[in-house]
RNA sequence: GGUCGCGUAGCUCAGCUGGAUAGAGCAUCUGCCUUCUAAGCAGACGGUCACAGGUUCGAAUCCUGUCGCGAUCACCA
């Protein structure tokens, strides 16, 4: 409707005082005003030397008689505001009743095709709190560039190889005696977390007994006995020592699983899996091209570098003396070979924390100087830790919340809160349900603050299910459809019909459904999707609270409501979606 | 120390491409279930938007500086 104001405005502006003006600045009215959209007339008087209230008046009458869908306007101070007739809203709602999924793009063979990465875990240890974020992230920002009509791929680097998974390795070939997470009945992954726990207990227990014994603590962190043993199983491994290779990959196939029952429980899945044992040759394989080319340069002890001191960055080391990788030699076999395998991407996007900030500068700035015309679109989601009340979660200081038991107890709180509330007599599928609830409340939790922003994460009060919550927003959709089943709405629009304030509100929140996603495609935020959500669901249940929709008399105000009130739920269920939020019928 | 990010109500967060009297939730306190699900609604209380300058008709928003918090500047990943 902004385009509509904005071209008669432009227009009597050209005609009546012969002027262009390219920008004219709209914002919706503010709730304490009458009006449902404001026209800020400040930066008009800088060209027209005029009392702003007569130019405002001379606008606002033109407008009502060009304009069906300007009813009134009235000013106060710069700002020209504009009431918006019924019709408009009620034809918006029509437009809209007929379309799938109002607000989101289709993509086509010809659409944009998007990597993202998300997840990329270690094989050594469970996930925990850290990488809930990045997988509801990843997973959610998938969803969004979806719904803004790209093609979208998901898919993540897997760190398999390397001394982490030596160190769970050696601690269970010294105190494993063939167990295995059958025989024990635990997820894979949490097996072999333990032996990871088990390796660093042990490696501290020899480390203060060597300095007891008279070492330095610098020569017995670099040479206790495990640690030795940890780094051997390396060399191994890096030779293709077939006992060492099968046993890694027994351990790392068991955490394999271990995570895929994570990620099922979680709803979020991958296309695609890349694993650093296979990329990480073509990474040095990349780095000695680059190196003949000149771009980067080697050290005389056979070290090689780039220098990006002229991009305000350091010298940055690509390889070691020796020849084998760092970490960033992987990310650029990584890349390259998932150009090599979808020669179309577009575009890809790394969900990874913000502490690596610094290192995806350079990763990107690495590929740029290769000459990879791809390069142009990369993008870093970065985003803020999950700290605990007591600080930062470490994993080797045990103060990590694990992500499997932080979902149970997710679910639990919601079986415990659906039966306070007696909600579960007539719901066949309790036990469902509290997974949907539960895990609606984790998400929407989290997805709901900025990416870039830190979250502080307290166990205590982070089980809330009223207000801005998760749960907040699956009942509403819960109620919608208690309403709309077993109806049947035969609405033909009724323009004359005078539309409540209430209703109103609603409307114009689902009139900026599709620019919030576009918006939250822009900007890489899930929030703006969750904020929009909690605005929307609020106008309804104030809308839900104090007018009657089935007690309608009036029959076609009864069916504009029900439409209204299908099509608020159609978008709940649509933005939820976009958040990886289940919403259950009844709850 | 260099670089990057953050600082809004007691707590957790919106608002940030400049616009009217800075908004929610939690917590505290009042009302509302014989009427479509009270995980709700209606309301009260609560603010020097870290601080100081600058730009502007107008600044929480943009610029500069200061302070505080965090990350990073590894031949770890």
């Amino acid at each position: 409707m902004e385009k509509e104001i904005t071209k008669i405005v432009k227009l009597f502006l050209k005609t009546k005082f012969k002027i262009l003006i390219e920008s004219l600045e709209f914002q919706s009215t503010r709730k304490d005003f009458e009006g449902d959209i404001t026209v800020v007339l400040f930066p008009l008087l800088k060209i027209i030397k005029m009392n702003p209230i007569k130019l405002g008046e001379i606008i606002g009458a033109e407008l009502k008689s060009k304009l069906d869908i300007v009813d009134n306007y009235n000013i106060i101070n710069g700002f020209l505001n504009l009431t918006i007739s019924s019709s408009f809203y009620i034809s918006f709602l029509n437009k809209i009743n007929g379309i799938n999924k109002f607000g989101h793009k289709k993509s086509d063979d010809k659409s944009d095709l998007i990597m993202v990465e998300y997840s990329s875990p270690n094989t050594n240890k469970p996930l925990h709190l850290g990488h809930i974020r990045n997988n509801l992230l990843g997973y959610s920002i998938s969803q969004i560039l979806a719904a803004n009509g790209n093609r979208v791929l998901k898919t993540q680097i897997i760190n398999d190889r390397g001394i982490h998974i030596c160190k769970s390795m050696i601690a269970w070939k010294l105190f494993g005696e063939n167990k295995t997470p059958n025989s024990e009945k635990i997820k894979g992954d949490q097996f072999v977390g333990q032996y990871y726990v088990l390796y660093n207990k042990e490696y501290n227990l020899q480390v203060q007994k060597m300095i007891r014994n008279g070492k330095t603590e610098e020569f017995a962190r670099a040479n206790a006995p495990i640690f030795i043993q940890a780094k051997d199983l390396l060399k191994k491994w890096e030779a293709n020592d077939t006992e060492t290779i099968s046993l890694w990959s027994k351990m790392n196939n068991w955490v394999y699983k271990g995570f895929e029952a994570t990620y099922k429980k979680l709803g979020i899945d991958f296309n695609s899996y890349y694993y650093e044992s296979e990329t990480y040759l073509l990474g040095k394989r990349i780095i000695q091209e680059g190196l003949s080319k000149g771009i980067f340069y080697s050290k005389k002890d056979g070290s090689v570098w780039v220098d990006l001191t002229s991009e305000g960055l350091d010298e940055k080391l690509l390889l070691r003396a020796d020849g084998t990788s760092v970490y960033i030699t992987q990310d650029l076999g990584t890349a390259y070979q998932r150009y090599q395998d979808q020669s179309k991407i577009s575009g890809m996007v790394y969900t990874v924390g913000n502490e690596q900030d610094y290192h995806f500068k350079v990763l990107f700035l690495i590929l740029k100087k290769l000459g990879y015309n791809w390069s142009k679109r990369l993008f870093h989601l970065s985003y803020g830790m999950v700290d605990l009340p007591s600080g930062k979660m470490k994993s080797r200081e045990g103060t990590v919340v694990d992500a499997d038991d932080l979902i149970e107890s997710m679910c639990r709180s919601a079986q415990i809160i659906s039966e306070e509330n007696g909600k579960v007599s007539n719901i066949i599928d309790s036990q469902k349900l509290f997974n949907q609830i539960g895990l609606g409340a984790l998400k929407y939790f989290i997805l709901k603050v900025d990416p870039k922003k830190r979250i502080l994460f307290n166990p205590k009060d982070s089980f809330d299910f009223n207000g801005n919550t998760g749960p907040f927003i699956q009942y509403a959709y819960a109620r919608i459809q208690s309403i709309l089943r077993n109806k049947n709405i035969d609405w033909s629009p009724d323009y004359s019909i005078n539309i409540d304030l209430k209703e109103k509100e609603i409307l114009k929140q689902l009139i900026i459904y599709p620019e919030v996603i576009k918006q939250a495609g822009k900007t890489f935020s899930p929030a703006l999707i969750a904020n929009f959500l909690y605005d929307l669901v609020k106008v309804f249940n104030s809308f839900y609270q104090n007018i009657s929709i089935l007690g309608e008399r009036d029959i076609n105000l009864k069916n504009f409501r029900l439409v209204l009130t299908k099509n608020v739920g159609d978008t709940i269920f649509n933005s939820c979606s976009l958040l990886g939020i289940e919403t259950p019928e009844r709850m």
